[in-house]
DNA sequence: CGCCATTTGCTGATACGTCAACCATACGTG
DNA sequence: CACGTATGGTTGACGTATCAGCAAATGGCG
């Protein structure tokens, strides 16, 4: 067990600056989703997919898809959400175990009131700071280790 | 509201890639740490500045500081820990409002077990799959961010 | 000294995420 | 058609994270 080699001091202060980082940004945005939206960023990642489906309605599948979500997952916080009103479960006419996920008038406007800030703050803490080069290499290094990540499971 | 621009193709595409790539990484890694050393990752955090310390021994503010915690955060993940024998509390003489958290053997143990592992999954996932010219674009960047969301809040 | 703001930490309530177990339906093969 | 398996989803329990509110001790200042 003892053949891996411990993080070089530069690697080791670049891993915990990341996930310093991924934790602070990931503070900063849900509260400040929260705070001036009422809205998680649970609640935010479950919107967005089903405010550009077609009619606001979405297999649970494929929400969960497109969100990479695992079942339980996405089954506790749509009853969280329903209840609060933001979605509605439905039943779905092709497959009886399948359920669908729809958008509701006050889903849609809480996610329209939201957005604005949302994406500003995201710019704030992420884009405003990245010149074109380091955003193109951040995307090809982002692309390379999630298709290692997502190839190790299957 | 409506003055900040929505994000370009690319952008949006590189935003949900990192944000996709932080919570698979992390549940890659927790999920690693927790059936290989029965540790979970916020255990993990603990231990670490835990077991470099002097004698084993820090005051949660020190112990906060380092891991950029928020007080309650540590104060209900010291008491988890604690009923499970990882670290013990102990009162502080200097100041009786304050409190140390010292790691126990079983807690040296448990760390020490989990520490390869750990190191080894990190590098599965994140350095063999980085340039040295990405880590040090990479190293640069979260630098840049976590100085820009460390001044904000304060 | 006495008062008040600050610092330090704890706790209870609630939301979120994961695991394990479960039920029902669909599908494929004999 | 019947049986076994895979698929789609739900639930309960537990660990974790945040918020709001609390209590105790410190420290500065009148």
């Amino acid at each position: 067990m003892q053949e891996v080699p411990w993080l070089t001091p530069s690697e080791e202060r670049l891993w915990r600056n990341f996930i310093r980082l991924n934790a602070e940004m990931a503070t900063a945005l849900h509260q400040q989703l929260a705070t001036d939206s009422g809205l998680s960023g649970a609640d935010y990642a479950v919107l967005v997919p089903l405010s550009e489906a077609p009619d606001g309605v979405l297999r649970s599948r494929e929400l969960r898809e497109s969100i990479a979500w695992e079942r339980d997952r996405l089954s506790h916080q749509v009853r969280r959400m329903e209840k609060r009103g933001l979605v509605a479960r439905e039943d779905c006419v092709d497959d009886a175990r399948a359920s669908m996920v729809r958008i509701t008038d006050a889903g849609r406007a809480s996610i329209a009131a939201a957005a604005p800030g949302h994406v500003a703050a995201t710019r704030q803490v992420f884009f405003d700071h990245l010149s074109d080069d380091e955003a193109a290499t951040l995307s090809a290094v982002c692309e390379r280790l999630l298709a290692n990540l997502d190839e190790k499971p299957g």
